[in-house]
DNA sequence: CTGAAAGCGCTTACAG
DNA sequence: CTGAAAGCGCTTACAG
């Protein structure tokens, strides 16, 4: 390109870059020519010479989560908006694959790493926390890993007033269904803890990630089966195909036996259901555009995001999953 | 790390890559001195010298449906297995956002890219094919796309064997549902020329990605309509939520008033829906990996793959909902 | 087997 | 405003 437009290396970078302290002919000479041999920056030699790559990554354990591409959707918006380039690695369900990517993401120098519901896995972010580069953890961390920044839609307050429905609605005694994804989440915590507060038993069943629908079908049973029987169940959304079909397989109704509520609903799936499922929804979409956000900050400016960010995007779903039907008449 | 074993750059260079030429005690002391400092290699400045990126491109123009996130499990399993990383781009059904992307990563300097669906959307890889790297498709492409290889899961024989299911049935006109996601597909010409051969009518509605289930309603009502009202609907994945939605709003009964399949099952939504959608099936998780596969021989051997590669991945599912329950009286 | 040197493609002080 | 020069972190012929 230098050579086309008949100037130094220096001036050609400085044209192509902020067009500072250049002459405006030299200038658009150097554009032209640039174009003209379809000219395209190498970003690793950029990187190599600034030490930002502009790119940030996204760690995951899992990537069948419909509602996690709702955030994925807001993230990479806002992410490429601001001209960074997301790299998505999957540890599909397994922490060895966990901790090799985080030394692969490393290696790549990525200016910021979102580990997406890290639980335990603390010793992976280590070598971005010692080289002091932003890590974040979206939607829950264990407590070992209360170092990280964690960014939350807090599902608490929607989950109170989920239990207190169902208190009203006369249930003393119900189930939450999660899956263990290999990583500890605080959900089963707080569900149980709202429960409590409520008056409400809670009895909490996790499931490997790959627990097949005898399983749930199992757990229900057990649950129906209690000394206090439970009347409703609350269960993640991941859960909800095997759930529903245990439920059918029992010939259960829904909500004539059983009340039910999951979390984050999804689109996708949701029409399928009858009656509607009620639940504690959560704006995806927007919090993957807030969290890019809160990162992409944090590595221009330096602002070190406090150690938990609530974004408030949660909010309780009545449906007539709950008992709604029965009780207007409806 | 040379500093600290005391010997120079590019001896310790040697020692870190192959360790050929070098004594075993000075690589060892140089290993060590690698560990204790915590050294991580520099994918970037590595890159810069060798021209290679280690990196792999996945370019997608939506990441919503289920069964992508099976072919996408398998491609990165075996992309990581030899040791590249991939880049997953999603251009969230814009155009523009597609052809900016493509900039991107060629900016990155990516080894190979993998175009999801490409459809017509040609001009976006031309700067690849004019660099020589490695630009695959998979699933699709557009006619003016013919030059860039082709992987495939050839579902025409799958889609055979269910039209003539159907017109063992009595069929005789069918209607197929599609979304055009901003780029055109094949599967409508193939699916249309399988009814045809069977002596079928098949009249192909194609709707917008984003249409709501209002849209799948109308065209259902439509095609029951007809001056020769349709019996069967084909339905691709992404459209069954709606389309399930309409047929019970209509108070339709599935086999009764519709027989039904549908294209790539996922056990993410099926166990929802009853009775259980008759399909033509890919295996996409092995589909994923062997694409990979190709793309990555192609990246290190400079093998260009045939134009159009068949996995031959389809096959055909039968299912209550296409009237087996009414025929053999089940 | 080892070290000094050049270079991958860029950016950025530093002198003109 | 512009060019010559140094350097980002690595690899790889090229001499020893």
């Amino acid at each position: 390109v230098a050579l086309l437009a008949q100037v130094s290396v220096s001036t050609a970078s400085r044209a192509l870059s902020g067009g500072h302290y250049v002459a405006p002919p030299v200038r658009e000479r150097v554009r032209a020519a640039a174009t003209h041999v379809g000219y395209q920056p190498n970003e690793a030699a950029r990187g190599l010479r600034t030490t930002r790559t502009m790119t940030i990554a996204v760690l995951t354990v899992g990537l069948r989560t419909l509602p996690f591409l709702d955030f994925l959707d807001g993230f990479g918006a806002h992410a490429e908006a601001a001209e960074y380039t997301v790299l998505l690695a999957n540890a599909r369900n397994s922490e060895q694959q966990y901790r090799f990517l985080v030394g692969r993401l490393f290696e790549r120098r990525v200016d910021g790493l979102l580990l997406v519901n890290p639980g335990e896995l603390h010793e992976a972010a280590r070598p971005f926390q010692e080289t002091a580069r932003p890590v974040l953890a979206a939607f829950g961390r264990g407590p070992s890993n209360a170092s990280i920044p964690l960014v939350t839609t807090a599902e608490l307050d929607a989950v109170r007033q989920g239990m207190h429905r169902l208190k009203s609605l006369g249930h003393t005694s119900i189930a939450y269904f999660d899956q263990a994804v290999a990583l500890q989440s605080s959900r089963p915590g707080y569900v149980a803890r709202a429960a409590a507060e409520c008056g409400i038993a809670c009895r909490v069943a996790m499931t490997d990630p790959d627990a097949d629908g005898g399983v749930i079908r199992h757990n229900l049973v057990n649950a129906l089966a209690a000394p206090t029987p439970v009347t409703a169940v609350a269960v993640t959304h991941g859960l909800v195909p095997q759930f529903i079909d245990a439920v059918r397989s029992l010939g259960l109704k829904i909500p004539g036996d059983l009340s039910v509520f999951t979390f984050s609903d999804s689109a996708l799936i949701d029409p399928l259901i009858e009656p509607r499922l009620a639940a504690v929804h959560n704006d995806l979409v927007e919090m993957g555009g807030r969290t890019a956000k809160i990162l992409i900050d944090w590595i221009c400016d330096g602002v070190e995001p406090a150690n938990v960010t609530d974004l408030g995007l949660s909010s309780w779903r009545e449906m007539p999953s709950l008992g709604w039907s029965r009780l207007s008449g409806g």
